[in-house]
DNA sequence: TCAATCCGTATC
DNA sequence: ATACGGATTGAC
């Protein structure tokens, strides 16, 4: 039933009239009268028998004898908005696309949809150079034998750097399909979707499977939607939208890049792409494969509970393909560097984009996105200016000349640098364009080109560029980047986000990975103090290692993965009203409140792994029972909260 | 004693 | 949400 309310988040029965005997199938759409309007609903199942035993209705319409919903896909919805203590109406809206009528009369669906799917193109992918690129990896070839055996394997890759990871990923995706079952991979964005069809294309034919994404119109949504529906195709790629796909008989899901913020759902109940891949594997009993250049806190508590393999390259293979680290000290160093060319690039960077510019290289130079770090730092020294008060970060506001701080407000009126003792600032962070600006003076000659939000490159000739990027939005490079430099990375280390770090070497790792290894001369220059945790995993690297530290420190911390988390948000009265009614797990920590906007409050709620789907369900039901009472004032519940503070 | 209104609950 | 039933209240 297409209603948003808690308190009615269950089937009800109704009667089939004669007339809608056969079009009255189970995944259609429906509509039926309840509580005295006509509501669209969702056709779950047909049973002989009711155990309602009030009057029934019958149904008003049958939209559509489309079962649009798959009894997979239904069972999936059904989980997820359990774990995430939502509604299921509101999964479905997220599982399945719009109808289009127009779209599902072009091509009319065969009566039974159990006829096979085309053969396998003749052009089936020769095994052998898989067998061998996955041979890279310690159990590769082991994984992707058993998913050629029609078996679930479970793995967890590291992706080694340069790897052609589209390739890797159709590689898996086609091995699943030639044992005959359906596969679904979800990677963050357009750009890495264009590359996986790409390779997908290569691997199985243009007509082996569909991408979806949210940039397609209506019809062409539901035209691919349909055609993996109708078992036209068994494999969908595509970006989060696509991790509710139906595929028939579904033998593998693939997750590129899990630490990606893009595989949040930002609709409710806000599910995440790994969530829901993983579930889905588990209820359809299908291979997994999470991969990577780096490696989050949740995919290493796959490895650690021994749910899911590793697929880890050997050292030596590591040490044969990565390109050599270098880190650049700190920002006081960088001020005493004599040889630096800009006030931002030390001279060790400077020589490696040189040397790589001679050998005929692009070079690659990741900035912070501007806007990341409204705060400010000493145009001499580059000391970040912090609040004599409290020690928080300034900024510099139009509003007014002095700067401010972020944390407690006081203007800093007199400011002088700790360090140099400079009473000049500067805004830290530059953004794509001054920094390209800066580089074409320091390397004249040289083509300067960007990438980044409003403009972003796919891939980049092997010829002397000098390719400035925003962390996302790197271009390939043909034959590899001669040299990454790193810079600014202090404003992606410090920002006010548990995850920072890991967020920050998943950024270095995905900027790295383009460049050459250290035997073609490829070098990355990181501008940052050698010694913290994430440029350590950066140089030796070994995104394991850091994932094993990271999710150490969540248990320790009592953070997720380690422990499952929700939060309440809404007027302080609601709040309080809503957990006054939650039969919550014993043990559950209520953490807060703390401000939000509008005058509203958020309250943290903490449980054990154990604990946590009673957590969703005693919170769901909770809500339910302000629905019910036609609650003035909502309150919003989410699980795993993607800000945590 | 009856009718208007309120409140709570179910909605197939 | 809306519709209904039982309880409650107020006027005769």
């Amino acid at each position: 039933m297409d209603v948003p309310l808690a308190h009615l988040d269950r089937p009800f029965d109704y009667l089939v009239p004669a007339d809608f005997a056969e079009s009255a199938v189970a995944g259609a759409r429906v509509r039926v009268r309840f509580a005295g309007q006509l509501v669209d609903g969702w056709l779950l199942e047909r049973v002989a028998e009711s155990g309602h035993d009030g009057r029934l209705m019958y149904l008003e319409r049958v939209v559509s004898a489309e079962p649009v919903l798959s009894p997979e896909v239904a069972r999936l919805a059904r989980a997820v908005a359990d774990r995430y203590a939502g509604n299921l109406a509101d999964v479905l809206r997220l599982a399945v696309p719009p109808r289009h009528a127009r779209v599902e009369k072009a091509t009319p669906a065969p009566p039974e949809p159990a006829t096979p799917p085309s053969p396998e193109p003749a052009a089936s992918p020769s095994p052998e150079p898989a067998a061998q690129a996955w041979g890279m990896y310690q159990a590769g070839s082991a994984f992707l034998r058993a998913l050629a055996d029609g078996r679930a394997p479970r793995a967890v890759w590291s992706a080694l750097p340069g790897e052609d990871w589209p390739t890797r990923v159709a590689e898996a995706l086609a091995s699943a399909a030639a044992a005959g079952r359906g596969a679904v991979a979800v990677v963050p964005d357009a750009r890495d979707l264009d590359r996986l069809d790409a390779a997908l294309t290569a691997a199985l034919g243009p007509d082996g499977h569909v991408a979806l994404s949210a940039a397609l119109g209506p019809a062409e949504r539901y035209r691919r939607f349909l055609a993996a529906r109708r078992g036209l195709v068994r494999v969908v790629i595509g970006t989060r939208a696509a991790m509710f796909a139906p595929v028939d008989r579904l033998g593998l899901v693939v997750l590129w890049d899990d630490g990606d913020d893009l595989h949040h759902e930002p609709r409710a109940p806000y599910p995440h792409a790994r969530e829901v891949l993983l579930t889905r594997a588990r209820l359809a009993d299908a291979g997994v494969l999470v991969g990577g250049y780096a490696r989050t806190a949740e995919a290493q508590l796959l490895v650690e509970t021994g749910w899911a393999h590793e697929l880890a390259p050997a050292r030596a293979t590591v040490r044969a393909r990565a390109p050599e680290v270098l880190p650049v000290g700190d920002d006081t160093q960088l001020a005493r560097d004599q040889g630096a060319a800009t006030a931002r690039l030390p001279s060790v960077a400077w020589q490696a984009a040189r040397s790589a510019l001679r050998a005929g290289a692009p070079v690659l130079v990741q900035v912070p996105r501007r806007g990341y770090l409204p705060s400010v730092s000493c145009i001499q020294c580059h000391t970040p200016a912090r609040c004599a008060h409290c020690a928080g970060p300034l900024e510099l506001s139009s509003a007014r000349s002095a700067p401010g701080c972020r944390w407690c407000g006081r203007v800093a009126a007199a400011y002088s640098c700790p360090g140099c003792g400079g009473r000049r600032l500067r805004a830290a962070v530059f953004g794509a364009r001054r920094t390209a600006e800066e580089l074409g003076r320091a390397f004249p000659g040289v083509p300067v080109r960007t990438s980044g939000r409003d403009e972003v490159l796919t891939v980049v000739p092997a010829e002397p560029a000098l390719v400035v990027t925003t962390p996302g939005a790197e271009p390939v490079a043909d034959q590899g980047y001669g040299a990454v430099l790193l810079l600014d990375t202090w404003a992606l280390l410090t920002r006010a986000d548990l995850r920072a770090a890991e967020e920050t070497l998943r950024r270095w790792l995905a900027a790295a990975a383009l460049a050459r290894p250290a035997g073609a001369g490829g070098r990355v220059v990181v501008v940052a103090d050698g010694a913290i945790p994430p440029v350590q995993a950066l140089l030796r690297w070994d995104p394991a290692w850091y994932a094993a530290r990271e999710l150490d420190e969540r248990r320790e911390l009592g953070f997720p993965p380690a422990a499952r988390m929700a939060s309440a948000t809404g007027t302080p009265a609601a709040v309080a009203e809503l957990l006054a009614a939650a039969r919550l797990p014993e043990g559950t920590q209520l953490l807060g409140p703390v401000p939000a906007d509008a005058g509203h409050e958020r309250m943290l709620l903490r449980v054990g792994r154990a604990d946590a789907a009673a957590l969703a369900a005693a919170l769901h039901e909770a809500v339910a029972v302000r629905t019910a009472r036609k609650a003035a004032e909502p309150v919003r519940v989410q699980v795993d909260p993607a800000q945590l503070i």
